[in-house]
DNA sequence: TTATTTTGATATAACGTTATATCAATCGTC
DNA sequence: GACGATTGATATAACGTTATATCAAAATAA
């Protein structure tokens, strides 16, 4: 077995010094044709890949962006990240992700392997209630730093969201005008800022309507508690016609509580999700819902990174992502 | 704005030499309580980070582990990454992912980035169809690699597979004790050797009842596509009664499709999954399934890959972990 | 011809760590 | 009180690159 090669060696096998090396490697400064395939052609033979440690270490730049997200394996997220690394590939740089399952403690851990990394770039979604301790030390470590979805209390980053207002708002405003009086917000975690700004729709839908009360009903976004909350919540608030849901896979998870005790999403209860997973436009019945564009967000968080990278000192961005309703079959007319 | 401080400011501050503030921040040699005190303090101050890149060029050491998956928002893997990456970071280490969307141009140009960023090893599912110079690229610079799910063909890596072969062979054998003759392996694409080890025990349990033909159907392993595909495969075999599936969001889209012409999943045609995820278990009827233990695959890979790196000229090994079968609402007997 | 620029290469130092060797000072021992 | 052992620190070099300065030789200009 032999070592692993490096310049030193690629330059003494082409019989050349060791910046010489370096140039060719990378194109840079003159070099005479001879000589530039004297030493190619040593080092396709030796299979020499250059160090990025070294490299990044000596130059400055670092050619690595990480994503440090809430759930992995989140479809939504996955759509993101391939927006994100099809538009960084093309700029030369690696995309890895790291998975903060949404706990604080991961969530430091990673971001402390990851000041170590020296990478180039974060692209962030927050974990619920992250302390500002953790906010300071990326800032202290000035990373170029982009956050979705969730926008950090504490730190000034650059942030990409999405109009969550104006969505809840248009699909509350949709089932008023179908006739529902009795609408109720469901799902999410009591303290999520993204859930706060999408009941703020949602309120204020009803309020011009001139419906003054309203229902938020507290459940985790997944499956299984669109099975378990939904007849607590109609027990509850028997007079519920529609629901706004918090995302999509608690809306599904409805769909299916609904079905099971016999009545029919849309003729019985209308509900609309969040998200358009693939799954929504699958179920049966399909799934209404208010459809974001994940990868133009990645496209979007990409482009923001890089003109970050480039001038860290330009003023902070924020922009929003359009959303849009997409009427399925689990709304319909109040009746 | 401060420049980044190293390990030179920080010795600088503590009045101490280079050398000895790098032991105290590894906690080794030998030190005063004194200056480690001091030292610490400073660290403490000045907000000091180690450079991880220049660490683990002069140690030798690599602190990071790399996933590269053909499919980041597959729920079994993101359940896999959950595992390694608990018993990884007991261990001091990071664990990054990398998508390559099963594509191996994608691939390729991961792993070149990869073996540029030196990391510690490499977890891998190999994309279909990896050629053999994407192989020997790794094999050269000698990376520490554990595959799982697909085997290489080409070279030997440490592997962590499913026992396919027995999995399929019970849940057929199950259905055939059901009373089923016209059963048929649905799903999976043609060239994958994954599904050709299932395809093995569906066989060889269909072979020992006596039953010498066998149908296997292609398809894609998604939802829509069993949504899509069902209906033509009972027109082309109509005595079909149960199928075997090669994953379980195919069997969910033919438990759709059914259910959409009025047929019960279960009562008029039995289904096995493959997987467990999670909406397995709260579909409704809830899905018989072959379960397999993600989580604890994911620390398997996690030891083997350590072992790996330990010592680098130990044989190969493979293993395989059990599968168990869950009957659930989807099976019944033939009637 | 001599002076000047261009070409193609190289020497040297630096990035931020850690491994190894070394060293003075303190300690214990007989 | 002379000797070796231990303690606590440091000097030096090395990891594999790249930035900068330098330099001889060839080409061009005056």
């Amino acid at each position: 077995m032999t070592k692993k090669p490096n310049l030193k060696t690629v330059a003494q096998a082409a019989g050349v010094s060791v910046p010489t090396a370096s140039q060719v490697m990378r194109g840079t400064g003159r070099i005479s044709e001879e000589t530039r395939k004297k030493v190619l052609k040593a080092a396709e033979r030796l299979h020499y890949v250059p160090d990025g440690r070294a490299a990044s270490m000596r130059s400055g730049e670092k050619r690595e962006i990480g994503m440090l997200i809430h759930r992995i394996s989140n479809p939504f997220n996955a759509e993101v990240i391939s927006g994100v690394s099809d538009h960084l590939e093309g700029h030369g740089y690696l995309v890895s992700i790291l998975d903060s399952r949404d706990d604080v403690q991961h969530q430091k851990k990673n971001l402390e392997a990851f000041i170590r990394s020296s990478r180039g770039g974060l692209i962030w979604v927050p974990a619920h209630d992250t302390p500002k301790t953790t906010i300071d030390m990326l800032r202290t470590h000035s990373i170029p730093t982009v956050t979705f979805l969730r926008q950090s209390k504490f730190a000034q980053f650059d942030h990409i969201g999405l109009k969550n207002t104006e969505a809840t708002y248009a699909a509350t405003r949709h089932l008023i005008e179908l006739g529902h009086r009795g609408i109720v917000y469901f799902g999410g975690e009591p303290h999520s800022d993204v859930r706060q700004e999408r009941i703020e729709g949602f309120k204020s839908a009803l309020k011009e309507y001139g419906i003054d009360q309203h229902v938020v009903w507290d459940a985790p976004d997944d499956k299984s508690s669109g099975v378990n909350e939904l007849h607590q919540l109609l027990n509850q608030h028997p007079d519920t016609t529609a629901l706004i849901c918090n995302g999509d896979m608690i809306a599904l998870g409805a769909c299916f509580a609904l079905q099971k005790t016999g009545k029919a999403p849309g003729k019985d209860l209308s509900i609309i999700g969040f998200d358009d997973v693939q799954d929504a436009a699958l179920a049966t019945p399909a799934l209404s819902t208010i459809s974001t564009h994940p990868y133009e967000l990645g496209t979007l968080l990409a482009k923001t990174i890089l003109d970050r990278i480039a001038d860290p000192l330009q003023p902070v961005k924020t922009s929003q992502i359009e959303t849009q309703l997409i009427l399925r079959e689990t709304t319909a007319p109040a009746t």
